[in-house]
DNA sequence: ATTTTATGATGATATTAATCATCATATAAA
DNA sequence: TTTATATGATGATTAATATCATCATAAAAT
Protein backbone atom coordinates (compact mmCIF):
# COMPACT_ATOMS: atom_id res chain seq x y z
CA UNK A 1 0.00 0.00 0.00
CA UNK A 2 1.35 3.50 -0.98
CA UNK A 3 2.64 5.59 2.16
CA UNK A 4 -1.15 7.92 2.62
CA UNK A 5 0.89 10.84 4.47
CA UNK A 6 1.25 12.71 1.44
CA UNK A 7 -1.73 12.00 -0.77
CA UNK A 8 -4.54 9.56 0.32
CA UNK A 9 -8.11 10.07 1.82
CA UNK A 10 -7.79 9.27 5.41
CA UNK A 11 -4.36 11.07 5.05
CA UNK A 12 -2.70 13.70 7.82
CA UNK A 13 -4.78 16.25 5.10
CA UNK A 14 -7.42 15.39 7.39
CA UNK A 15 -5.81 16.70 10.02
CA UNK A 16 -5.83 20.53 11.07
CA UNK A 17 -1.99 20.29 11.13
CA UNK A 18 -1.58 19.40 7.73
CA UNK A 19 -1.98 22.96 6.40
CA UNK A 20 1.13 24.07 8.41
CA UNK A 21 3.60 21.35 7.20
CA UNK A 22 5.55 22.56 3.98
CA UNK A 23 5.84 20.04 1.31
CA UNK A 24 9.46 19.38 2.24
CA UNK A 25 8.75 18.47 5.47
CA UNK A 26 5.47 16.27 4.59
CA UNK A 27 8.03 14.48 2.02
CA UNK A 28 10.11 14.29 5.26
CA UNK A 29 7.76 12.72 7.28
CA UNK A 30 6.75 10.01 4.75
CA UNK A 31 10.58 8.74 4.45
CA UNK A 32 10.33 8.40 8.19
CA UNK A 33 7.17 6.52 8.56
CA UNK A 34 5.93 3.12 8.23
CA UNK A 35 2.38 2.05 7.70
CA UNK A 36 1.05 -0.73 10.22
CA UNK A 37 -2.39 -2.57 9.28
CA UNK A 38 -4.03 -3.48 12.73
CA UNK A 39 -6.94 -6.08 13.17
CA UNK A 40 -10.06 -5.46 15.78
CA UNK A 41 -8.84 -5.88 19.85
CA UNK A 42 -4.84 -5.87 18.24
CA UNK A 43 -2.70 -3.72 20.66
CA UNK A 44 -0.92 -0.80 19.19
CA UNK A 45 0.90 0.17 21.76
CA UNK A 46 1.37 -0.95 25.24
CA UNK A 47 1.61 1.11 27.80
CA UNK A 48 5.01 2.13 29.72
CA UNK A 49 6.77 1.32 26.41
CA UNK A 50 9.27 4.15 25.00
CA UNK A 51 8.02 6.82 23.14
CA UNK A 52 10.30 6.44 20.04
CA UNK A 53 6.96 7.11 17.28
CA UNK A 54 4.32 8.86 17.13
CA UNK A 55 1.01 7.43 15.78
CA UNK A 56 -1.17 9.11 12.89
CA UNK A 57 -4.27 7.08 12.44
CA UNK A 58 -5.55 6.69 9.26
CA UNK A 59 -8.33 4.85 8.97
CA UNK A 60 -10.41 2.62 11.98
CA UNK A 61 -10.66 3.46 15.02
CA UNK A 62 -8.27 3.06 18.47
CA UNK A 63 -8.98 3.23 22.49
CA UNK A 64 -6.74 5.09 24.15
CA UNK A 65 -6.89 3.35 28.42
CA UNK A 66 -4.85 3.82 30.90
CA UNK A 67 -4.45 0.00 33.04
CA UNK A 68 -4.66 0.86 36.83
CA UNK A 69 -4.19 -1.76 39.67
CA UNK A 70 -6.31 -4.78 40.36
CA UNK A 71 -6.81 -5.08 37.03
CA UNK A 72 -9.18 -2.50 36.71
CA UNK A 73 -9.20 -0.37 32.98
CA UNK A 74 -9.97 3.17 32.63
CA UNK A 75 -10.95 4.30 29.01
CA UNK A 76 -9.37 7.90 28.48
CA UNK A 77 -10.80 8.26 24.70
CA UNK A 78 -11.54 6.92 21.52
CA UNK A 79 -9.86 7.82 18.11
CA UNK A 80 -10.53 8.19 14.39
CA UNK A 81 -8.93 8.74 11.01
CA UNK A 82 -6.98 12.06 11.19
CA UNK A 83 -5.75 11.67 14.60
CA UNK A 84 -2.17 11.91 16.08
CA UNK A 85 -1.92 9.83 19.09
CA UNK A 86 0.39 9.96 21.86
CA UNK A 87 1.62 13.24 21.38
CA UNK A 88 1.86 14.17 25.46
CA UNK A 89 3.40 10.67 26.55
CA UNK A 90 6.10 11.85 23.32
CA UNK A 91 6.17 15.11 24.23
CA UNK A 92 6.33 14.86 28.17
CA UNK A 93 7.77 11.14 29.14
CA UNK A 94 9.38 8.58 28.13
CA UNK A 95 7.12 5.75 28.16
CA UNK A 96 3.62 5.74 27.13
CA UNK A 97 1.31 6.47 29.70
CA UNK A 98 -1.71 4.53 28.24
CA UNK A 99 -2.25 1.81 25.56
CA UNK A 100 -3.78 2.02 22.44
CA UNK A 101 -6.17 -0.80 21.05
CA UNK A 102 -7.79 -0.88 17.47
CA UNK A 103 -11.63 -1.42 17.98
CA UNK A 104 -11.80 -2.16 14.23
CA UNK A 105 -9.45 -2.65 11.45
CA UNK A 106 -6.95 -0.17 11.70
CA UNK A 107 -4.09 1.43 9.94
CA UNK A 108 -1.92 4.34 11.92
CA UNK A 109 1.63 5.42 10.73
CA UNK A 110 4.14 5.27 12.92
CA UNK A 111 6.16 8.32 13.02
CA UNK A 112 9.69 8.98 14.12
CA UNK A 113 9.46 10.91 16.78
CA UNK A 114 12.74 12.38 16.41
CA UNK A 115 11.98 13.96 12.48
CA UNK A 116 8.87 15.26 14.02
CA UNK A 117 10.42 16.79 16.73
CA UNK A 118 12.94 18.39 14.19
CA UNK A 119 10.33 19.58 11.55
CA UNK A 120 9.10 21.80 15.23
CA UNK A 121 12.04 23.03 15.94
CA UNK A 122 12.30 24.63 12.38
CA UNK A 123 8.56 25.30 12.14
CA UNK A 124 7.18 27.82 15.05
CA UNK A 125 4.06 27.84 13.42
CA UNK A 126 3.04 24.21 13.35
CA UNK A 127 4.72 23.94 16.77
CA UNK A 128 2.15 26.70 17.75
CA UNK A 129 -0.77 24.72 16.28
CA UNK A 130 0.17 21.32 18.26
CA UNK A 131 0.27 23.31 21.40
CA UNK A 132 -2.96 24.44 20.79
CA UNK A 133 -4.36 20.62 19.93
CA UNK A 134 -2.60 19.36 23.09
CA UNK A 135 -3.83 21.94 24.81
CA UNK A 136 -7.30 21.23 23.87
CA UNK A 137 -6.78 17.91 24.78
CA UNK A 138 -5.76 18.75 28.54
CA UNK A 139 -9.28 20.89 28.72
CA UNK A 140 -10.93 17.96 27.18
CA UNK A 141 -9.27 16.03 30.53
CA UNK A 142 -10.35 18.34 33.07
CA UNK A 143 -13.92 17.78 31.53
CA UNK A 144 -13.92 14.53 31.67
CA UNK A 145 -12.56 14.44 34.82
CA UNK A 146 -15.38 16.35 36.02
CA UNK A 147 -17.86 14.07 34.27
CA UNK A 148 -16.52 11.32 36.31
CA UNK A 149 -15.97 12.59 39.42
CA UNK A 150 -19.68 15.06 39.93
CA UNK A 151 -22.29 12.71 37.80
CA UNK A 152 -23.30 9.92 38.72
CA UNK A 153 -24.16 6.94 36.97
CA UNK A 154 -27.03 7.70 34.66
CA UNK A 155 -25.77 11.28 33.46
CA UNK A 156 -22.41 9.61 32.52
CA UNK A 157 -24.05 7.30 30.32
CA UNK A 158 -25.70 9.90 29.14
CA UNK A 159 -22.23 11.62 28.45
CA UNK A 160 -21.23 8.52 26.43
CA UNK A 161 -24.37 8.25 24.14
CA UNK A 162 -24.34 11.73 22.69
CA UNK A 163 -20.17 11.01 22.57
CA UNK A 164 -20.99 8.27 20.18
CA UNK A 165 -24.17 9.54 18.42
CA UNK A 166 -22.16 13.57 17.95
CA UNK A 167 -18.80 12.63 17.68
CA UNK A 168 -17.97 9.67 16.67
CA UNK A 169 -21.14 8.33 14.42
CA UNK A 170 -23.42 11.59 14.00
CA UNK A 171 -26.43 9.40 13.96
CA UNK A 172 -29.32 8.86 16.36
CA UNK A 173 -28.58 5.13 15.76
CA UNK A 174 -25.16 3.96 16.01
CA UNK A 175 -23.57 0.31 16.98
CA UNK A 176 -20.76 0.16 19.15
CA UNK A 177 -17.90 -1.82 19.11
CA UNK A 178 -17.21 -2.07 22.65
CA UNK A 179 -18.59 -4.96 25.21
CA UNK A 180 -20.23 -4.06 27.98
CA UNK A 181 -16.95 -4.19 30.16
CA UNK A 182 -15.17 -1.31 27.83
CA UNK A 183 -17.74 0.96 28.27
CA UNK A 184 -17.46 0.09 32.13
CA UNK A 185 -14.03 0.96 31.86
CA UNK A 186 -15.21 4.59 29.43
CA UNK A 187 -17.95 5.14 32.43
CA UNK A 188 -15.53 4.48 35.10
CA UNK A 189 -18.03 2.21 36.49
CA UNK A 190 -18.29 -1.76 36.85
CA UNK A 191 -20.53 -3.65 34.04
CA UNK A 192 -23.13 -4.22 36.03
CA UNK A 193 -23.94 -0.82 36.38
CA UNK A 194 -23.52 -0.07 32.89
CA UNK A 195 -26.16 -3.27 31.92
CA UNK A 196 -28.41 -2.09 35.05
CA UNK A 197 -28.32 1.56 33.53
CA UNK A 198 -28.79 0.72 29.56
CA UNK A 199 -31.72 -1.54 30.73
CA UNK A 200 -33.69 1.32 32.97
CA UNK A 201 -33.22 3.60 30.23
CA UNK A 202 -34.70 0.72 27.76
CA UNK A 203 -37.05 0.58 30.09
CA UNK A 204 -37.76 4.08 30.36
CA UNK A 205 -38.18 4.12 26.37
CA UNK A 206 -34.58 6.70 26.06
CA UNK A 207 -33.31 4.57 23.94
CA UNK A 208 -34.10 1.10 22.26
CA UNK A 209 -30.97 -0.99 22.58
CA UNK A 210 -30.32 -4.70 20.91
CA UNK A 211 -27.27 -5.93 21.44
CA UNK A 212 -24.63 -3.29 20.67
CA UNK A 213 -26.67 -1.48 18.54
CA UNK A 214 -28.65 1.47 20.42
CA UNK A 215 -31.64 4.21 18.82
CA UNK A 216 -31.98 7.08 20.93
CA UNK A 217 -35.56 7.55 21.33
CA UNK A 218 -35.27 10.47 23.76
CA UNK A 219 -32.78 12.91 22.90
CA UNK A 220 -34.09 15.92 25.40
CA UNK A 221 -33.93 13.47 27.79
CA UNK A 222 -30.65 11.86 27.15
CA UNK A 223 -29.39 15.72 27.38
CA UNK A 224 -31.10 16.59 30.56
CA UNK A 225 -29.74 13.64 32.10
CA UNK A 226 -26.37 14.43 30.38
CA UNK A 227 -26.82 17.95 31.99
CA UNK A 228 -28.09 17.33 35.42
CA UNK A 229 -25.55 14.95 35.85
CA UNK B 1 9.09 47.29 42.19
CA UNK B 2 11.43 46.48 39.41
CA UNK B 3 10.06 43.81 36.90
CA UNK B 4 11.62 40.70 37.88
CA UNK B 5 11.02 38.90 34.51
CA UNK B 6 14.38 39.36 33.84
CA UNK B 7 16.57 39.28 36.73
CA UNK B 8 15.29 39.03 39.98
CA UNK B 9 15.55 35.78 41.94
CA UNK B 10 12.02 34.80 41.72
CA UNK B 11 12.30 35.64 38.30
CA UNK B 12 11.40 33.45 34.54
CA UNK B 13 14.70 31.82 34.96
CA UNK B 14 13.22 29.81 37.54
CA UNK B 15 11.16 28.13 35.17
CA UNK B 16 13.22 25.32 32.60
CA UNK B 17 11.92 27.50 29.70
CA UNK B 18 14.16 30.25 30.85
CA UNK B 19 17.36 29.08 28.94
CA UNK B 20 15.45 29.04 25.35
CA UNK B 21 14.59 32.90 24.99
CA UNK B 22 17.02 34.81 23.86
CA UNK B 23 17.78 38.49 25.81
CA UNK B 24 16.01 40.18 22.95
CA UNK B 25 12.94 37.91 23.66
CA UNK B 26 12.99 38.15 27.33
CA UNK B 27 12.86 42.20 26.82
CA UNK B 28 10.10 42.44 25.24
CA UNK B 29 8.43 39.53 27.30
CA UNK B 30 9.47 42.29 29.90
CA UNK B 31 8.60 45.50 28.04
CA UNK B 32 4.47 43.66 27.47
CA UNK B 33 3.84 42.05 30.82
CA UNK B 34 3.36 43.47 34.37
CA UNK B 35 3.44 42.57 37.87
CA UNK B 36 0.41 42.35 39.80
CA UNK B 37 0.35 41.26 43.88
CA UNK B 38 -2.13 40.20 45.51
CA UNK B 39 -3.37 38.98 48.72
CA UNK B 40 -4.40 35.73 50.47
CA UNK B 41 -7.85 34.77 48.64
CA UNK B 42 -7.76 37.11 46.51
CA UNK B 43 -8.91 35.83 43.21
CA UNK B 44 -6.52 36.26 40.24
CA UNK B 45 -8.04 34.87 37.47
CA UNK B 46 -12.10 34.05 37.14
CA UNK B 47 -13.01 30.93 34.55
CA UNK B 48 -14.38 31.97 32.08
CA UNK B 49 -12.75 35.27 31.54
CA UNK B 50 -10.86 35.93 27.96
CA UNK B 51 -7.96 34.40 27.95
CA UNK B 52 -5.62 37.44 26.73
CA UNK B 53 -2.93 37.36 29.17
CA UNK B 54 -0.48 34.21 30.31
CA UNK B 55 0.30 34.55 33.91
CA UNK B 56 3.78 33.77 35.18
CA UNK B 57 3.73 33.37 39.69
CA UNK B 58 6.81 35.48 40.70
CA UNK B 59 6.33 34.41 44.63
CA UNK B 60 3.89 33.32 46.70
CA UNK B 61 1.40 30.48 45.93
CA UNK B 62 -2.10 29.89 44.19
CA UNK B 63 -4.69 27.20 44.10
CA UNK B 64 -6.24 26.27 40.30
CA UNK B 65 -9.54 25.23 40.94
CA UNK B 66 -12.79 24.46 38.44
CA UNK B 67 -16.76 25.34 39.71
CA UNK B 68 -19.13 22.58 38.67
CA UNK B 69 -22.62 22.43 39.53
CA UNK B 70 -24.00 23.02 42.65
CA UNK B 71 -21.20 25.26 43.85
CA UNK B 72 -19.02 22.07 43.67
CA UNK B 73 -15.62 23.39 43.33
CA UNK B 74 -12.52 21.03 41.91
CA UNK B 75 -9.24 21.98 42.78
CA UNK B 76 -6.93 20.57 39.99
CA UNK B 77 -3.59 22.02 41.08
CA UNK B 78 -1.27 24.04 43.38
CA UNK B 79 1.59 26.07 41.77
CA UNK B 80 3.94 27.90 42.98
CA UNK B 81 7.25 30.46 41.73
CA UNK B 82 8.66 29.92 38.66
CA UNK B 83 5.77 28.00 37.13
CA UNK B 84 3.36 29.88 33.72
CA UNK B 85 -0.19 29.09 34.72
CA UNK B 86 -2.84 28.94 32.48
CA UNK B 87 -1.12 28.19 28.74
CA UNK B 88 -3.58 25.25 28.30
CA UNK B 89 -6.23 27.42 28.44
CA UNK B 90 -4.52 30.27 26.71
CA UNK B 91 -3.65 28.12 23.68
CA UNK B 92 -6.46 25.62 23.16
CA UNK B 93 -9.45 27.77 24.10
CA UNK B 94 -10.89 31.75 23.80
CA UNK B 95 -11.72 31.16 27.84
CA UNK B 96 -9.59 30.33 31.28
CA UNK B 97 -11.50 26.82 31.88
CA UNK B 98 -10.64 27.51 35.81
CA UNK B 99 -10.00 29.74 37.96
CA UNK B 100 -6.96 30.66 39.91
CA UNK B 101 -6.81 32.33 43.29
CA UNK B 102 -3.97 33.45 45.44
CA UNK B 103 -3.51 30.54 48.67
CA UNK B 104 -0.67 32.88 50.11
CA UNK B 105 1.06 37.09 49.22
CA UNK B 106 1.24 36.60 45.85
CA UNK B 107 2.87 38.13 42.82
CA UNK B 108 2.55 37.30 39.27
CA UNK B 109 3.31 38.75 35.78
CA UNK B 110 0.11 39.35 33.16
CA UNK B 111 1.55 38.48 30.27
CA UNK B 112 0.38 39.88 26.46
CA UNK B 113 -0.42 36.10 25.29
CA UNK B 114 0.11 37.81 21.64
CA UNK B 115 3.59 38.50 22.56
CA UNK B 116 4.00 35.42 23.87
CA UNK B 117 2.56 33.45 21.07
CA UNK B 118 4.32 35.52 18.39
CA UNK B 119 7.98 34.43 20.10
CA UNK B 120 7.06 31.04 19.88
CA UNK B 121 6.25 31.12 16.06
CA UNK B 122 10.02 32.63 16.05
CA UNK B 123 11.29 30.13 17.98
CA UNK B 124 10.52 26.16 17.75
CA UNK B 125 13.46 25.23 20.08
CA UNK B 126 11.38 27.16 22.82
CA UNK B 127 8.12 26.45 21.41
CA UNK B 128 9.13 22.30 21.85
CA UNK B 129 9.50 22.68 25.71
CA UNK B 130 6.73 24.74 26.06
CA UNK B 131 5.29 21.37 24.37
CA UNK B 132 7.18 19.46 26.64
CA UNK B 133 5.46 21.42 29.44
CA UNK B 134 1.88 21.03 28.74
CA UNK B 135 2.29 17.45 28.06
CA UNK B 136 3.13 16.76 31.31
CA UNK B 137 0.21 18.72 32.68
CA UNK B 138 -1.54 16.49 30.53
CA UNK B 139 0.19 13.75 32.06
CA UNK B 140 -0.65 14.31 35.80
CA UNK B 141 -3.99 15.40 35.00
CA UNK B 142 -4.41 11.82 33.94
CA UNK B 143 -2.63 10.44 37.06
CA UNK B 144 -4.89 12.86 38.93
CA UNK B 145 -8.14 11.53 37.23
CA UNK B 146 -7.11 8.05 38.21
CA UNK B 147 -6.40 8.56 41.58
CA UNK B 148 -9.65 10.61 42.56
CA UNK B 149 -11.53 7.37 40.42
CA UNK B 150 -10.42 4.73 41.69
CA UNK B 151 -8.71 5.13 45.28
CA UNK B 152 -10.73 5.48 47.90
CA UNK B 153 -10.44 8.34 50.97
CA UNK B 154 -7.70 7.47 52.60
CA UNK B 155 -5.64 6.68 49.68
CA UNK B 156 -6.70 10.29 48.39
CA UNK B 157 -6.02 11.50 51.72
CA UNK B 158 -2.88 10.17 51.81
CA UNK B 159 -1.98 11.17 48.10
CA UNK B 160 -2.26 14.84 49.63
CA UNK B 161 -0.10 14.31 52.25
CA UNK B 162 2.63 12.92 50.36
CA UNK B 163 1.59 16.09 47.73
CA UNK B 164 2.35 18.73 50.64
CA UNK B 165 4.92 17.16 52.09
CA UNK B 166 7.48 16.13 48.96
CA UNK B 167 5.85 18.68 46.59
CA UNK B 168 5.18 22.13 48.01
CA UNK B 169 7.03 22.48 51.81
CA UNK B 170 10.34 19.51 51.33
CA UNK B 171 9.30 18.77 55.16
CA UNK B 172 7.51 16.14 56.78
CA UNK B 173 6.10 18.69 59.02
CA UNK B 174 3.94 21.89 57.28
CA UNK B 175 1.43 23.89 57.91
CA UNK B 176 -0.89 24.24 54.69
CA UNK B 177 -2.80 27.04 53.66
CA UNK B 178 -6.38 25.54 52.55
CA UNK B 179 -9.55 24.95 54.84
CA UNK B 180 -11.08 21.37 55.65
CA UNK B 181 -13.65 22.66 53.01
CA UNK B 182 -10.39 23.26 49.99
CA UNK B 183 -8.75 19.76 51.32
CA UNK B 184 -12.01 18.27 50.06
CA UNK B 185 -11.82 20.08 46.88
CA UNK B 186 -8.46 18.92 46.44
CA UNK B 187 -9.35 15.37 47.37
CA UNK B 188 -12.93 15.10 45.39
CA UNK B 189 -14.83 14.66 48.84
CA UNK B 190 -16.68 16.90 51.48
CA UNK B 191 -14.94 18.38 54.00
CA UNK B 192 -16.87 16.28 56.89
CA UNK B 193 -15.41 12.99 55.34
CA UNK B 194 -11.41 14.89 55.01
CA UNK B 195 -12.30 15.86 58.66
CA UNK B 196 -13.14 12.38 59.38
CA UNK B 197 -10.43 10.64 57.57
CA UNK B 198 -7.86 12.87 59.03
CA UNK B 199 -9.15 12.14 62.53
CA UNK B 200 -8.65 8.67 61.77
CA UNK B 201 -5.11 9.00 60.75
CA UNK B 202 -4.34 10.84 63.71
CA UNK B 203 -5.85 8.02 66.24
CA UNK B 204 -4.25 5.89 64.30
CA UNK B 205 -1.11 7.86 65.03
CA UNK B 206 -0.30 8.14 61.55
CA UNK B 207 -0.12 12.03 61.40
CA UNK B 208 -0.51 14.14 64.03
CA UNK B 209 -2.17 17.41 63.00
CA UNK B 210 -2.95 20.53 65.28
CA UNK B 211 -5.29 22.86 63.26
CA UNK B 212 -3.86 23.31 60.14
CA UNK B 213 -0.26 22.32 61.01
CA UNK B 214 0.68 18.10 59.78
CA UNK B 215 3.45 16.35 60.77
CA UNK B 216 3.46 12.48 59.25
CA UNK B 217 4.55 10.47 61.94
CA UNK B 218 4.58 7.44 60.01
CA UNK B 219 5.45 8.21 56.24
CA UNK B 220 5.79 4.13 55.62
CA UNK B 221 1.81 3.98 56.54
CA UNK B 222 0.74 7.03 54.81
CA UNK B 223 3.06 5.61 51.09
CA UNK B 224 1.17 2.96 51.49
CA UNK B 225 -2.30 4.16 52.16
CA UNK B 226 -1.00 5.78 48.65
CA UNK B 227 -0.20 2.77 46.89
CA UNK B 228 -3.29 0.64 48.23
CA UNK B 229 -5.76 3.52 47.55
C1' DA C 1 -22.08 -30.87 16.49
C1' DT C 2 -20.54 -30.45 20.91
C1' DT C 3 -17.86 -28.49 24.33
C1' DT C 4 -15.66 -24.53 26.16
C1' DT C 5 -15.22 -19.85 27.02
C1' DA C 6 -16.64 -15.05 26.82
C1' DT C 7 -20.21 -11.92 27.30
C1' DG C 8 -24.68 -10.30 28.97
C1' DA C 9 -28.31 -10.10 32.43
C1' DT C 10 -30.46 -9.95 37.01
C1' DG C 11 -31.08 -10.38 42.10
C1' DA C 12 -29.29 -10.01 46.95
C1' DT C 13 -26.12 -7.90 49.96
C1' DA C 14 -22.38 -5.02 51.55
C1' DT C 15 -19.83 -0.83 51.75
C1' DT C 16 -18.21 3.75 51.13
C1' DA C 17 -19.05 8.12 51.57
C1' DA C 18 -22.71 11.76 51.01
C1' DT C 19 -26.18 14.13 53.33
C1' DC C 20 -28.47 16.01 57.29
C1' DA C 21 -28.28 17.75 61.90
C1' DT C 22 -26.14 19.74 65.74
C1' DC C 23 -22.68 21.82 68.42
C1' DA C 24 -17.94 23.86 69.38
C1' DT C 25 -14.56 26.98 68.46
C1' DA C 26 -12.25 30.55 66.05
C1' DT C 27 -12.08 34.66 63.37
C1' DA C 28 -13.99 38.94 61.83
C1' DA C 29 -17.17 42.73 62.35
C1' DA C 30 -19.91 45.90 64.99
C1' DT D 1 -16.28 43.50 74.34
C1' DT D 2 -20.05 41.56 72.25
C1' DT D 3 -22.14 39.82 68.36
C1' DA D 4 -22.02 37.67 64.01
C1' DT D 5 -20.06 34.66 60.74
C1' DA D 6 -16.93 31.12 59.13
C1' DT D 7 -14.72 27.00 60.07
C1' DG D 8 -14.09 22.57 62.42
C1' DA D 9 -15.86 18.42 64.59
C1' DT D 10 -18.91 14.42 65.43
C1' DG D 11 -23.08 11.38 65.25
C1' DA D 12 -27.15 9.37 62.75
C1' DT D 13 -29.12 8.25 58.52
C1' DT D 14 -29.46 7.59 53.61
C1' DA D 15 -28.20 6.62 49.03
C1' DA D 16 -25.53 5.10 45.21
C1' DT D 17 -23.16 1.66 43.37
C1' DA D 18 -19.67 -2.04 44.01
C1' DT D 19 -19.37 -6.72 45.02
C1' DC D 20 -20.87 -11.44 45.07
C1' DA D 21 -23.59 -15.10 43.17
C1' DT D 22 -26.03 -17.31 39.62
C1' DC D 23 -27.84 -18.15 35.21
C1' DA D 24 -28.62 -17.29 30.06
C1' DT D 25 -26.92 -16.74 25.70
C1' DA D 26 -23.57 -16.11 22.16
C1' DA D 27 -19.12 -16.85 20.05
C1' DA D 28 -15.09 -19.58 19.55
C1' DA D 29 -12.65 -23.78 19.76
C1' DT D 30 -12.42 -28.70 19.47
Amino acid sequence: MENPLINNTMSISSNPLYQFFSDDELNLLNINSNLVEYAQRDTIIKQNSRTSHIIFVNSGLVKISKEMRKGKNLMLNIEGPGRFIGSSSVFGSDFFNYSVTALEPTVVSFIDTKIFKEIIEKNGVLGLELIAQISRTNINMIDKLSSLLYKQLPGRVADIIIYFSETIYHSETFTFPLTRQELAELAGTTKESIIRTLSEFKHDKIIDIERNTITILSSKIIQTLSRLG
